[in-house]
DNA sequence: GTCTGATAGTTTCACTTGCAACTATCTTAG
DNA sequence: CTAAGATAGTTGCAAGTGAAACTATCAGAC
C-alpha cells in the first residue's frame, strides 16, 4: 500500500494520545497549583527520590532540555517549593530538594494525578494495562530512554560513563 | 504507596516516548523536506483521503489547533504543495488538496516514514505490535479521539452532531 | 429585505521552548 | 603555577503555538 493512514500511524497516534493525556492531567497541576509540565517534572523527580539531585539529573532523567529545567527550578525556588543546596566539592552544581512546603504540595498532588491516570486507563482491563506497560517499557528500552531500572549512574553520569567506555 | 515513580507514570512515559519518536521521524520530513509537524499532518491527511477536505477537517481529525493548521496551509500553498479549491456553495471555507508536486512529495515521504516507524517498533514482536495497536485504539476511543473508524461525518461535523444530540 | 447569531479561516499577541552563547567552575596537561 | 578544555547552569534570542480578537460569509428570525 502506497498510502499512509494517519490513524494507523503509530507516531501520530502516540503524539495525539500524549497531548490528550497531558491536557487531562494539567487540570490538576496547572489549574489547581499553577504548575506547568517542566515544573511538575522537577517536583516529581525530587519528590520520588529520597536523595537530593542536580538540575542535570532532572534534565536527563525526564528528557527535558536543561534550559527548560533551569527556568522551572528558578520559578519553584521563588515560590518556595524547591531549594538549592550548595555543593562544597563542585561549586558549579547545586543539589535540589523540595522544601517542606514543596513536599506537602507533592504529597497532595500525587493522589490526584494517580486518580486521573487511573481514569484515563480505565478503558483497559487489568491484564491489558500490565501488557501496555510492558510494551511501553520495551519501546523505551528500544529508544534508549531512561526507565528507572538501570543503575542511577547511567542517568546521573551518562557522560562520565561514555568517557569511561571510550577509554576502556 | 504515597510516592509516585515518574518512570512508572503512564502520562509521563507517553509524553516522553511521543517526543522521542517525533524526533526520530523529523529527520525525514524536516531535515529532508523542510516540513514541520503541522505541515506534515496536513499533507498526510490530504494525501490519504481521496476527496479534498477543509482546513477544519484537518484540524479536527489531527487534533491540531485551527490557527496552527491555517499557518501550515499558508506555507504549503506558497511552496506549491497544496492548493485551495473555492467552495461555491459556502464561500467561507475552501477545500484543500495536494498539487501534483504535493502528491509526489507525499508518495516519496511515505516509504521513508514507514521505514522509520518500523525501525522504532522493531523491538516488538508481530504479536506485541498488534496488541500495542489494539491498546492504543482502546485508549483513543476512551479519550474520544478520532480513530478513522467512525463515519467521516463524526469528525467533519462534530459540532453539528453535538447540536443534534442536544436537540434530541 | 434587515438583524442576529453562528461558522471558516486569519491574524495579533503573549507565552513557552530549544538553541546557542555566556559565566563560573573544575580538571588535566605541561 | 598557567593554559586549554570540559562541564553545570543561566540567559538572550528566534521560532512555534494557543487563545482571543477579527474578517468574511452564511443561516435563521422576523
Amino acid at each position: 500500500m502506497k498510502n499512509l493512514n494517519l490513524f494507523r500511524f503509530v507516531p501520530f497516534r502516540m503524539n495525539r494520545l500524549a497531548a490528550e493525556i497531558s491536557a487531562a492531567l494539567s487540570v490538576e497541576y496547572r489549574d489547581r497549583y499553577g504548575l506547568d509540565i517542566p515544573e511538575w517534572r522537577v517536583i516529581a523527580t525530587l519528590g520520588f527520590r529520597e536523595t537530593p539531585c542536580t538540575a542535570q539529573f532532572v534534565s536527563e532523567s525526564t528528557h527535558t532540555h536543561k534550559s527548560t529545567i533551569s527556568r522551572a527550578v528558578s520559578t519553584l525556588i521563588e515560590r518556595g517549593i524547591v531549594e538549592r543546596v550548595e555543593n562544597k566539592v563542585d561549586r558549579r552544581e547545586y543539589s535540589l530538594r523540595l522544601t517542606r512546603e514543596g513536599r506537602r504540595l507533592y504529597l497532595s498532588l500525587i493522589p490526584r494525578l494517580k486518580r486521573r491516570e487511573a481514569e484515563i486507563l480505565s478503558c483497559l482491563t487489568e491484564a491489558e494495562l500490565r501488557q501496555f506497560e510492558l510494551l511501553l517499557g520495551k519501546l523505551e528500552s528500544g529508544l534508549s530512554l531512561p526507565t528507572g531500572n538501570a543503575p542511577a549512574a547511567s542517568v546521573a553520569r551518562s557522560d562520565a560513563v561514555a568517557k569511561d567506555q571510550a577509554r576502556g
